[in-house]
DNA sequence: CTCTCGACTGGACAAGTTGCTCAACGTGTC
DNA sequence: GACACGTTGAGCAACTTGTCCAGTCGAGAG
């Protein structure tokens, strides 16, 4: 990670669609130094995908809501992770420390609607208890590219 | 949203950089109607962006925490949250119902970085507790694609 | 029933871009 | 000095893009 390689990032989180071409012209660098560059920060992992971001607001599922789940002893924390994959409302899900053993980040289409969700997140085998948290505003939007910066 | 849309949606998540005419040979349809659908997708606001993904754990940051804040009532949960923005490590942030009152996600470099992240954000002006849950293990890594699914 | 509208099709065109290859040039390492 | 490595700038055929247009089709309005 140079200079040019986050210059190269910014650019294409500025205007995800211009092309190699485009993209050297406005670095001052040879085309095949982006190509070389963008195959490089690829293979290595640094950027994982160009795939669409969708909102799931847009959707129809504005209502956002964090559950931190209890797991019963005997069920694994991997077999139930698997379970609360096929559910579609589920959009992300860690292992933590602390109090609860799983946490999920799920969305549903209304506060009513929110109540099936969760229903369906504690019928998974091994869930045993969950407590709902609410997301009212978001403050800031995901985002990583401040982290750019911070890398040397 | 009918099949169409989300058959280009599966498509371009899939295949992040097949070009226009290329996707329309693959659906089966003209390529003035996907050039079309794409523009009202994004016009609609159900793509978001095409930026590329960044891989934090890749820049350098494997440590992902959960933060919940609780804001003294005097300070704005705005005024904080803008503080918090400043924060490279904060990812995203949320004003949540319950015990809390605002929730963040922050990455560091190690476990010991974690430390000064936490004290970076204990400092902002308003925060007065943060408890703080760390995430052990990606069980369901974040996705929207099966919403598409659950639309009608 | 007929008209009109919007969405889709398939074709065309010039201009631009991609993937690929090549020889040549600095720079830092052994 | 010799070497590997990333970079440069150039060239080429094949392909894609943006932008037109005329024609088709189905749904809803009158």
């Amino acid at each position: 990670m140079d200079d040019l390689d986050r210059t190269l990032i910014s650019l294409y989180a500025a205007e995800p669609r211009v092309g190699v071409l485009e993209a050297s012209r406005r670095l001052g660098v040879a085309r095949g130094t982006v190509q070389a560059r963008l195959d490089r920060l690829v293979s290595s992992g640094v950027v994982t995908g160009w795939g669409p971001d969708l909102s799931p607001e847009a959707l129809g599922f504005p209502v956002t809501a964090f559950l931190t789940l209890e797991i019963s002893q005997s069920a694994g924390h991997v077999a139930v992770a698997d379970h609360l994959a096929t559910i579609p409302e589920v959009l992300e899900a860690y292992t933590i420390t602390g109090a609860g053993d799983l946490w999920c980040r799920v969305v549903s289409r209304s506060n009513a609607d929110l109540q099936r969700v969760i229903d369906q997140v504690v019928s998974v085998d091994g869930v045993q208890r969950a407590s709902t948290v609410m997301a009212l505003a978001t403050q800031v939007p995901y985002r990583v590219l401040p982290l750019l910066e911070a890398t040397d």
